[in-house]
DNA sequence: ACCTGAACACCGTTCAAGT
DNA sequence: ACCTGAACACCGTTCAAGT
């Protein structure tokens, strides 16, 4: 239908092709394939379909595919540090919140696998890129504060803190990669219950009661 | 230079074309590749001219490309269950023995990082591929039985021995993962101190010695 | 039986052109 | 300033054709 001549255009404000926030509406429907159709289904035509604007609007707004990619995962460390802090001061900060904090990681990953899967993709894992180090540093010292928070109650055995943060990352990392991957019985509950396992065994170790 | 005719051709025997061991040789070829520009620098046209033969003769022999990955894998976990018992049994079958193992595991994958993605590659994780399957759970199963055989000699707690093997596995898994990505202190040394440090927490564990 | 070469559909990226 | 559309180089894969 015709608009009067002169009068105030109804159309939304100052954009004359698409929304304003091109790159959110892009970031967002990035992530959604990933979620449908895994990481080697993400290609750029696909994204800007999604989206409703041609396959080259992107380059407006990334640098290119793997700057999109690390916006994605830059985003997913975020979400990661907020669960896992969360879980820890929710747990009481003490053994109990440290126990509901790996758990928090390993299910992050479940509910997320191809998020994850791009957060620890080996593209990503050497470029530079100062907010995705960023944040990857910040989910990792989530872990390291809440190690030595342990250490000064006599919780954790005083061990220099990055290394046994080194540790206990490699081994819910693991856990998830397998998860995810399918390596491990596929039950949900039953990767829960090698999580709970495995946190229990890093406090008392696998040696016999009777050592 | 011309030959008299009618005389017992010099060729190699019977292949018009090329080697007869062509497969072989694309195998060969592909791994080559992989650990010189990574998995994702692996393109069949490069394999083809890399043995000297078409884009397409490979598909002579391999499906497709995942086929011809797949055998890659499947090759790499041979390896690597070989490299495993090797060091179990060099190292006494006991727990000295079973420490060399995680760290034969982290070695093999550091000294063959694209090849151990290809091994843990999403997009493999889930194909229906008997050898492949076959070879994996047959790594595994190398430590497995070191696992129960310590526990026949009261070495390691009575655990169900699978569920232990997946927590040792994910913990030698994160760790390799992460110390082929980067993402942990780069020296390969301190991945090894890492190692070591790791196996004997899931020995002890991590409460402090007064608990 | 085994390999070649052209062809197809698809991809990331570049660039001149539009508004 | 922001987006479009054609174009380029590259890829996996198919297929008719060669020997």
């Amino acid at each position: 239908m015709a608009r009067a001549a002169g009068s105030r255009p109804l159309r939304k404000p100052r954009n004359r092709y698409h929304h304003g926030s091109l790159e959110q509406a892009l970031l967002t429907a990035a992530l959604h394939i990933i979620q449908q159709h895994g990481v080697d289904g993400l290609t750029l035509r696909g994204v800007g379909k999604a989206v409703g604007v041609s396959q080259t609007a992107l380059y407006r707004h990334f640098a290119d595919k793997s700057a999109l990619l690390r916006r994605v995962a830059t985003e997913g460390f975020r979400k990661l540090r907020i669960g896992l802090i969360g879980a820890w001061e929710k747990g009481g900060r003490g053994r109990a919140g440290f126990e509901a904090m790996g758990e928090a990681y390993v299910r992050f990953a479940l509910e997320n696998p191809s998020h994850y899967r791009v957060m620890f993709s080996a593209a990503l894992a050497t470029v530079d890129d100062p907010e995705l180090t960023h944040e990857g540093a910040g989910a990792f010292q989530a872990l390291v504060d809440a190690i030595a928070e342990q250490q000064s109650h006599g919780l954790v055995r005083p061990d220099p803190p990055l290394q046994l943060a080194h540790f206990i990352w490699a081994l819910v990392h693991g856990i998830a990669m397998l998860a995810i991957d399918g390596r491990l019985p596929p039950q949900a509950n039953e990767v829960a219950a090698l999580t709970r396992f495995a946190i229990d065994r890093i406090r008392t170790g696998v040696a016999p009661a009777s050592r």
